[in-house]
DNA sequence: TGCTTGTTCGCAACTCGTGCAGATTGGGCG
DNA sequence: CGCCCAATCTGCACGAGTTGCGAACAAGCA
């Protein structure tokens, strides 16, 4: 996305108003490297700003997608990711930490895949699963379960199979 | 998957009971290539089982999740979708009305991505976007809208900037 | 047939977002 | 500089998707 000045004046020029709520969130985003979710822009906006409504966030996050200046990932089930980067680009992403990294593949060629008939693709997102250096070396499990362990009702008392 | 005759053997053979309802989804699922909701599981296993729980569905398809025997897909926020083919491939996905598809990349080279530093990738997910043959005919629209007409205040007298 | 567990159900609770409507405020104008 | 009004913000209810829980049920085995 453009720096939290260009926004300023790219907002103005469509007749939106100047809050403090977005332009701390513009200064929030810009340059941010990390792929924050909706919750975590909240939880370091209130910081700076106790008080802002979660609302508010989600509704300036929604015109900045909208507007083209900041990109939505959703990788998973969770909630989803921002990220101020929107040239075309791929990620990484941490299966135990949620740590998600910019990943450039040279050139991705859409014709080496077979299947495609008839439909005329506009987008490849490509996601790497995997840990990060981190977790892995403070052994931070993967979510997966060792499948048939936490299958088997006689391993563990189950609850429920959850 | 394997036929709803071995998965019969498989949990019998770790302890599992075979109730109607899980032998009811073993014969939905095997050999479905629609990639399925949850819900449209539940939908589909309600007409031929009146009364079926929607947490029994979700029950049995976290199971055969965890035993390796069903891959759980997540594209986008919505609801996952659940594929009986647990061999490598890939997707596409129409963006209007959501069909999805198997796609075969003859070989994704990861050495070929930059970024990857320190991470251990353990699987790649290919998502292509795009409309199916059916919906460009149709002229069903693309779920995004045009950017900067919806952020314009003035263009419709928004309620909120949704 | 009876017993022991694993299962199923139904409903509450939870997470991530969105719809709504009343209270606020940016910022063009006099 | 102060007004006015549309654009915003906020708080809360609501909706989709999924899981936690516990009482009622029912496979599988003796
Ligand atoms: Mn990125
Ligand atoms: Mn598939
Ligand atoms: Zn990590
Ligand atoms: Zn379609």
């Amino acid at each position: 996305m453009r720096s939290p000045t260009d926004l300023t004046a790219a907002f103005r020029a469509h007749g939106l108003k100047l809050t403090p709520q977005r332009q701390l969130l513009f200064r929030m985003l810009y340059d941010n490297a990390t792929h924050p979710s909706a919750d975590a822009l909240f939880m370091a906006a209130s910081a700076e700003m106790p008080g802002i409504s979660r609302r508010t966030v989600y509704q300036t996050l929604n015109d900045l997608v909208a507007m083209g200046e900041l990109r939505q990932i959703a990788i998973g089930t969770g909630s989803a990711r921002f990220d101020p980067n929107v040239d075309d680009h791929h990620h990484v992403v941490c299966t135990a930490c949620g740590e998600m990294r910019d990943v450039y593949v040279d050139d991705v060629d859409l014709a080496g895949a077979a299947g495609l008939d008839g439909f005329d693709v506009t987008s490849t997102d490509i996601v790497f699963r995997g840990r990060c250096t981190r977790c892995r070396r403070r052994g931070r499990p993967s979510p997966s379960t060792s499948a048939l362990a936490s299958i088997s009702p006689s391993a563990t008392t189950r609850k429920d199979q959850s």
